[in-house]
DNA sequence: TCTGGCACTCCGTGTTCCCGAGTGCCAAGT
DNA sequence: ACTTGGCACTCGGGAACACGGAGTGCCAGA
């Protein structure tokens, strides 16, 4: 049905489509790409991807314009993911090894990724479900008041300020602190509700209701935050794209974190790239926008998802090249901090 | 030089501008506000308007649009600023105080501040260099490497991998934790060098050079995070309002942190509001844009500032009531927390 | 199966024209 | 000394129109 030409035809279609944004004809295809054949011969090819819905032409006598299934296509079979350059790997890598915590590796990420795609680029905080107690800290405030801290091996801090039922004396509270690492240290998040069930029992029972308020907090905080936190970064190369209409509802999609979850996908293991172009996504609004993701993590269990956000007519080999190396470059720095 | 009623024409311009989005006549203004006078009057009051500055026409044969030096005059002497209804402040309330950390706060002021201003708004987290400590803690991680975790009165948490120089037994840690927190528990974060300078001697011989490690890092920590966080939200309201031109500069600009604490102005003492309109901002590509800020803070010290950042014409009054309730609010919430 | 030729379609651009909103000025009225 | 109605003038923006060019589909011939 699709002959190894017609093929090479849409390749050419998407490339030359991407890099001037008009629609292109048969001519101009001919000339800038050597295909061997007349521009007569390439119409005939068109006319038979049309007719299979690869690509469409806006009104008659205007050029060819790639459809979301031509994208689809081209992703799947006509490109490769282009490798960034040694010198953009070692930009990357520099620019990321300055980070000192972890706001600040993700917003370099976040930053970094918008720069070389020039696109929106979307980064979510790594989960916390996934990741394991590193410390657990409980802070005197007041009398009556401690700061619960808890630390992932992901450098992740989470705090809230916990207002106890009774006076408790600061060396019942530093014991409780030990026992609450002695249980959860190394733990992953997801096995923390179980661990902390059985932990009042080892307790004296005068430090019961005290134990009791602040595990509730705590559990309290690993729900909230399951719904995880998300940055996005290059918004005005939104501007610079002719995206015009439509500008509107992207902008209100970024800033609706659920919206964005669902955009990056869900969570699974480790494997590539997803990408979901136009209309395959789940946002109207969305139509005419391609999203480039990947996931990272520190080792081999994917801890949270990255990518951009463009309009279809985005240079997908080059932008999956950059999402790739910016994961990667991510989990390297994650692991060894 | 400017009678009553010329000044009543001026306000009339900006408020019929603001709210057409289109030159305005004398015709119109004559229709829509009872200034009791003819357009012919109406149109020589103009003239003299236009011929100190206040207003300009964009071409011969159109109405008039308020010039910044127009805006100028309206917010400083022909406007007031208008308060919230109960039920937006009742809303306000019960929104932010379902914040659990500052993070939070910082969050949902900003949006809200956003969807009620219906313009893209700025929040500064709170200064650190103005807060003062509230804890200090130091948790072993492995052998050779510690977290510094340093938890401000605001509520702010900044945290620290450490690598040390030598190993340290647990209880050398807890002692140093003890001496530092002894030093420095309420201790303003501005006098924190200072006070950690005279530390080392009080420690023993072979305490110090871990000391000094730690101590280091705790100060580049105060150091770097002198330059502020900024967050902002909105952006979509940008698209909104006709901005067409120039969108691709304010998305660019609000993307750099540095530009933004500029917009916001010197943190001074928590007077009022300011408002910088078009020009009298310091960045060009900004044109075309004005700023409403206010500073915010705990007791009676300015802690940060915040604001929005709109079209030029934008409705001033509300905006600036809007502005001027979510400071207070903020304010009430970080003091309480 | 490919190719050159040819007639056809339609978008985008430039031109012209006209309408209306708005102005500035002036002379008359209060 | 202001204010007002009248009037001629200006200019931007939209509608109507023509036209060139890019691109197509189709067909007949290689």
């Amino acid at each position: 049905m699709l002959d190894e030409r017609k093929l090479a035809v849409l390749r050419a279609i998407v490339e030359d489509y991407v890099s001037t944004n008009e629609p292109v004809g048969s001519k101009a295809l001919a000339d800038r790409h050597n295909l061997g054949v007349s521009p007569a011969t390439i119409r005939n090819d068109m006319a038979a991807l049309e007719e299979q819905g690869y690509i469409h032409q806006p009104h008659t006598s205007a050029g060819r314009v790639p459809t979301d299934k031509g994208y689809r296509l081209f992703v799947d079979r006509l490109s490769q993911v282009k490798p960034l350059s040694a010198a953009e790997r070692r930009a990357i890598e520099t620019f990321l090894a300055g980070a000192v915590d972890l706001d600040e590796i993700v917003m370099r990420t976040v930053r970094l990724l918008a720069q070389l795609t020039r696109q929106v680029a979307v980064v979510q905080y790594p989960s916390l479900t996934r990741s394991t107690v590193r410390h657990v800290e409980i802070v005197p405030l007041a009398e009556r008041r401690v700061m619960l801290v808890l630390i992932t091996n992901t450098g992740r801090v989470e705090q809230r300020v916990i207002e106890l039922p009774e006076t408790v004396a600061d060396d019942r509270i530093a014991h409780l602190r030990a026992v609450l690492n002695a249980c959860l240290d190394g733990c992953g998040l997801s096995r923390v509700p179980d661990t902390v069930a059985e932990l009042p029992d080892r307790l004296p029972a005068e430090d019961r209701p005290v134990a009791a308020t602040i595990l509730s907090v705590l559990l309290e905080t690993l729900v909230e935050r399951h719904e995880e936190k998300i940055v996005f970064a290059g918004a005005a190369n939104l501007a610079a794209a002719d995206f015009s209409v439509g500008l509107r509802e992207v902008l209100e999609a970024l800033e609706e974190q659920v919206v964005l979850m669902r955009l990056l996908g869900e969570t699974g293991d480790l494997s590539g790239l997803t990408v979901r172009i136009g209309s395959e996504n789940p946002y109207t609004g969305l139509r005419g926008t391609s999203i480039v993701a990947a996931g990272y993590g520190a080792g081999d269990k994917e801890l949270a998802r990255l990518g951009v956000l463009g309009p279809t007519r985005m240079d997908y080999p080059v932008t999956m090249g950059a999402v790739r190396a910016v994961a990667r470059y991510v989990g390297q720095i994650l692991a060894g901090s």
